[in-house]
DNA sequence: CAAGAGATCATCT
DNA sequence: GATGATCTCTTGA
């Protein structure tokens, strides 16, 4: 490094702090963008760019797990904000999950899709691919990627292997659509609170 | 390329 | 006992 990294937008690399976890969950899911996924591992470190994500707004919203009211598995979204909320689904997959807002006040934003950055070799292995926009292009296969399964459901991304960086990008250019695969939710099907970074390639599908 | 089926299990009824 | 915030492979145009 330089004398000159001290003033380079290159080398900044900020942990989120707990504070941006505990905006709304529309605007964390929005802000996301563009930061990245970092993931320590004694296997060695991955980390993505976040290109797509979805904000589960609360108790009210029926495709938020958390309208199902309090349970052992909704529990880590009715605490504080900034931990992980990691489940299982499908007998196959883990969805990673970062939990938002006040506590008690149950939503968390799910990260879609990122564009491996750093560890692809890594990703690659575990997912057994080769094809670069194919290993995390999705909830359950950045999961894979990255590692990430029901052990860290309730991590602290404050305080952990786990966590979102800042390098000092503005937030993309980004378009909205309705969630994927939350057909049952009534009029919460059609939400646009799914946000996807323009022009990406990385992205689970258009 | 689009559409459909199958895989497989934690969670809740 | 049913179903799901998915993925991959197979089939057929």
């Amino acid at each position: 490094m330089s004398i000159f990294s001290v003033n380079s937008l290159s080398d900044h690399r900020v942990k989120l702090p707990r504070s941006f976890y505990e905006q709304t969950t529309v605007g964390v899911a929005k802000q996301l963008l563009g930061k990245y996924l970092v993931r320590k591992h004694p296997e060695g470190d991955a980390i993505g760019r976040i290109v797509e994500t979805e904000a589960y707004v609360g108790p009210r919203d029926l495709a938020c797990h958390a309208s199902k009211g309090r349970t052992a598995r909704t529990e880590v979204m009715f605490g504080p904000a900034g931990h992980a909320y990691v489940y299982f689904i499908y007998g196959f997959y883990n969805m990673l999950n970062l939990v938002t807002e006040a506590k008690d006040y149950p939503a968390a934003v799910l990260i879609r899709a990122v564009e491996p950055v750093a560890g692809i070799d890594l990703m690659k292995s575990r997912r057994q691919l080769d094809t670069l926009r194919d290993l995390a292009s999705g909830p359950g296969k950045l999961c894979q990627a990255f590692a990430v399964d029901r052990s860290l459901n309730g991590a602290d991304l404050c305080d952990g292997l786990l966590y979102v960086e800042d390098r000092g990008e503005p937030v993309p250019k980004f378009q909205a659509t309705p969630r994927v695969g939350v057909d049952y939710a009534g009029k919460w099907t059609t939400k646009p609170y799914r946000y996807l970074v323009r022009g990406s390639k990385f992205v689970s599908k258009l």
